[in-house]
RNA sequence: GUGGUUGUAGCUCAGUUGGUUAGAGCGUCGGUUUGUGGUACCGAAAGUCGUGGGUUCGAGCCCCAUCUUCCACCCCA
């Protein structure tokens, strides 16, 4: 049988976790420089848990864990008849992987809410699955690192999240990210314009176009999709949305006159996007952008969306916003929460492009001894005690083979120190250590040996 | 979920209009004086051509199905 693993998973060879590694660690730094406390939660949760709160296209997406035992026995025999699975997996099916870390936090929070001290800033990063159809940048299992505020309505929540993300990619030698933000209200105000509530996905859908088939063609299509010539005329500044974001923010307030949440969202946008100006980033752009609407699910306030630099083919390497009311469906009202997402994986393939990788060190020993048999290695394996006690990585060539393949396993992983030991050498109590990049060797006692590898 | 694309040694790929025993480079292993690597030279192993059917005297090449890859939708990190 020929070894493979499932479509839209991947193994991690050695390199790329070394260099995982160190995108997350720059992440949980950041993190908890901002002062946020890690949580982990169960790979998987009760269906009910995750199911209805992605909408339909997410319900589809979660990867259901079958019954154990003869779940069939138990299932309804009509519904197998009738082959509906949409129901039957809700009968053979109690449990699902996790799908966000969203959700399951928030049923963390109602959980333990009396343990936690609001308000509450967590971080977590763990991988979540999706039974999305894979493209590059999108697999079926992969790593998110959120950090959430909840119990806060607070909009410096919004601009500490802001400054987060400029502080994580700068970090990470990634400048010229947009960080693109819009309000949950502004759509609802320019829905309420448009006279369409229903309309509004379509409205986004068909203006995010707009730089890649022009303002004619977008007309046209939301024209198709039933929006009315009048409405279209009414949020006409959108079309031409190029100015400066206070410009952008000017025209949005104007057109959303009419519309009180429209003009809150307003508000509320133009207050993080001055706050932060003012503040100042080091290397992300802020962008209003309109056509955002994202999670609108359960976003309330603001929503966001890292885009990776200009000419590297990405989608999204991160995302949030803010949830009202995202507790209430576990039962807890008048909790807000606004957080934000790092996409692992597709950050490690922005950094891989760009060539921003610096070289990790791998884990590997220092020093290698030859293995010349029995008594060499046991009096080799007395100065490797030493050595580890010093904390000095030290391996010892696990089979007498031929120096030649010793040597040469020394070479391709790259170990700086070679000790050959042999007879000679345990007669004068002495070990000879070679340098494997200058090609010198001396001999030395244990003592020079530890201070010269130390 | 819809439409398209890809699949030949461990890796990267050749393979002409279907015609005998399917090739290369890299890598692996062995050798070129049995205690000294990187370079060089010599040699070897390794593929039921993604899988399963079909057409044909004959299929890596044509047809169907299926899996995988990547891409565009959809959605998203």
């Amino acid at each position: 049988m020929k070894p493979s693993i499932p479509k839209g998973t991947r193994d991690f060879s050695p390199t790329e976790v070394a260099n995982r590694t160190y995108i997350i660690n720059t992440i949980k730094t950041a993190f908890e420089t901002f002062g946020f406390q890690p949580i982990e939660t169960p790979s998987f949760e009760n269906s009910d848990t995750l199911m209805g709160k992605y909408g339909d296209e997410g319900d589809r997406l979660i990867f259901k864990i079958l019954n154990s035992g003869d779940f069939l026995a138990k299932a309804d025999d009509k519904l197998i008849q009738e082959k509906d699975s949409l129901k039957l997996t809700s009968q053979i099916s109690e449990k699902a992987l996790r799908y966000d870390l969203t959700v399951p936090f928030a049923r963390y929070v109602v959980q333990h809410q009396n343990e936690i001290t609001f308000p509450f800033k967590r971080y977590q990063v763990q991988p979540v699955w999706r039974a999305d159809r894979p493209q590059k940048g999108r697999f079926r299992e992969f790593y998110q690192c959120d950090a959430d505020v909840v119990g806060s309505q607070s909009l410096w929540q919004e601009v500490e999240f802001i400054q987060l993300y400029d502080t994580v990619f700068t970090k990470l030698g990634l400048s010229e990210t947009t960080i693109k933000i819009n309000n949950r209200k502004i759509l609802s105000g320019i829905a309420e314009v448009i006279g369409a509530q229903d309309k509004l996905i379509d409205f986004t859908v068909a203006l995010d176009k707009l730089d890649k088939i022009g303002q004619q063609k977008v007309q046209e299509e939301m024209l198709s999709k039933g929006i009315t010539e009048e409405a279209i005329e009414k949020v006409q500044p959108l079309f031409s949305f190029n100015g400066t974001n206070s410009e952008n923010l000017d025209a949005l307030a104007l057109m959303l006159a009419t519309s009180e949440e429209g003009t809150k969202g307003v508000e509320e946008l133009r207050f993080v996007i001055n706050t932060v100006t003012n503040l100042g980033l080091q290397s992300a752009n802020l962008e209003v952008d309109v056509t955002l609407a994202r999670g609108l699910n359960y976003y309330t306030g603001a929503i966001f969306e890292v885009a990776a630099p200009k000419g590297v083919k990405m989608g999204s390497i991160g995302g949030g916003g803010r949830y009202d009311d995202l507790t209430g469906i576990f039962g807890m009202k008048d909790v807000s929460g606004v957080g934000i997402s790092f996409g692992l994986d597709r950050i490690y393939l922005v950094l891989e492009e760009l060539g921003l990788f610096k070289s990790v060190d791998l884990p590997k020993p220092k020093v290698l001894f030859v293995n010349f048999g029995e008594n060499e290695a046991l009096y080799s394996m007395k100065a490797i005690s030493k050595l580890r006690a010093k904390g000095i990585k030290s391996e010892l060539f696990p089979d007498a083979a031929k120096m030649k393949k010793q040597m040469n396993y020394a070479n391709k992983r790259e170990i700086e120190f070679v000790v050959i030991v042999g007879s000679q050498e345990i007669d004068n109590e002495v070990y000879t250590l070679k340098n494997m990049i200058s090609g010198e060797q001396t001999k030395c006692s244990l003592s020079e040996l530890i201070n010269e590898l130390h």
